[in-house]
DNA sequence: TAGTGGTCTAGACCACACG
DNA sequence: GTGTGGTCTAGACCACTAC
């Protein structure tokens, strides 16, 4: 490629077509990396190839390469490891067991916990959750009802809603089998990455279906967590539904 | 300075004491930058010196200056802007009215919202509060207490305590002209940048002390956000515990 | 037109990890 | 030693803003 390129003709800029055409080249650099990525040429763990192999594939410079890389890095979807290499950042890891969950003990550091399903099974959703989902009109949901123990305390119960055809085989003993790794599980058995998430949150009094499962009192204060999960192309892949006993924990959060 | 510059022997870095020594170039230019900013070299929204003056200044080059900028713009400390130029953030801009509020309502766009100061008064902090905000042994603290509207409805709490030394001539008056913009006042009228806050989150029942002020039952659910917030060199300079009502509107958390 | 930030390149050397 | 990412430089040109 020319040094001086003009704004927008990296010649794999116009090669692939579902890669937007007025952008950056590092931002279509960016691009194809995810969709290597989405489509599965590099799997959660693996190392993806250098900066320069990088440079020479896509036809580019290797800081501009690296560019894309560094963006991908800042948005957790690489890990750099300087003198090792790039990889695939992995919900297996264990720097990434706490990304998606903010609950932290009063005093202290972070507690290791485990899960327990409750129940399991495959039903229709509820027409806010199939819209959420985007799943196609009488598309199914499986339905997730598992207790969070943080040490000794039930501490967390999850409602958790997924799209039946994408997670064909999902069951309550794979899911266990990874301690209470959802997306663990998720990344490993059914290829799915969780990217992003949002939540939204309130206090609620705990009404009988929560009180019975947590063993609290009815009338309790609780903290409702609502979480949309998104993976590659901010496609929604999970609804949740969290009830966090917040005694003895909190939701922590950092604001810049 | 010469091309390969060994690893620390930038011209600024032997010069200037109280800047790490063993650190990457651009990490040294950011805590020069940061210096000139804490000591009020130039306020917020001033436009700062192009990235060329700021390399030749430092004696770097144009790429290294750069690069420290945009650490300083990732952390919202400064703001680019193509074409004029590079800017120290201000609380008082539209587009950091909401950095540091979560709250949104259920349905809908963000709200615009107003303060209304119920209590305002110099007394001495209980001793955990003075820890958090390290205060010296029977140093004072200014307390603050206020409503926040969101619309019509009395839907924040807040309980505010502030080193009384570094805000001498605090008053209620000169909050709420700046309508509700706590950090916006703290800017303009005593130079305390706010950069960072850590908030911790449960739900609770609401206690007399807060149900009347908000005109809600005692016994309700409201969600408890406890903020300490910092300044440069990671000083907590207030510390903020507020009960927010969350039938219509919730506590909004993007993960990444 | 002049000045600013934004992108891209090419090349050098440093720091780190692993065999 | 070899290969990886990390830092730094120098210089070119583009895109946007303001005068």
């Amino acid at each position: 490629m020319s040094n001086q390129a003009p704004p927008n003709e990296g010649s794999m800029a116009s090669a692939s077509s579902d890669v937007p055409t007025f952008a950056p080249l590092y931002r279509q650099i960016r691009a194809l990396i995810l969709r290597s990525l989405k489509e599965g040429e590099w799997r959660p763990g693996d190392m993806i190839p250098s900066e320069t192999e990088l440079a020479t594939r896509f036809g580019v410079s290797q800081g501009t390469a690296r560019r894309a890389i560094d963006e991908l890095a800042a948005e957790n979807v690489l890990v750099r490891r300087q003198g090792r290499g790039t990889f695939v950042a992995s919900h297996l890891q264990r720097v990434n067991q706490f990304r998606f969950l903010k609950l932290r003990p009063d005093g202290g550091d972070l507690e290791p916990f485990s899960g327990k399903v409750i129940e399991c099974r495959r039903t229709r959703p509820p027409a806010s959750l199939a819209r959420q989902l985007r799943l196609r009109p009488g598309e199914a949901a499986i339905l997730t009802r598992r207790i969070l123990q943080f040490g000794p305390e039930d501490t967390v119960l999850d409602e958790i809603w997924l799209p039946a055809e994408r997670f064909k085989g999902f069951s309550a003993e794979g899911f266990e089998s990874y301690q209470g790794l959802l997306y663990g599980y998720l990344e490993a058995e059914f290829g799915v990455q969780m990217l992003r998430a949002e939540e939204r949150l309130k206090a609620v009094l705990a009404q009988p279906e929560q009180a019975g499962p947590l063993g609290i009192a009815v009338g309790a204060p609780l903290l409702q967590v609502e979480r949309v999960s998104f993976t590659y192309d901010e496609q929604p892949v999970e609804v949740r539904r969290g009830f966090y006993v917040t005694t003895r924990h909190h939701y922590f959060n950092q604001l810049g």
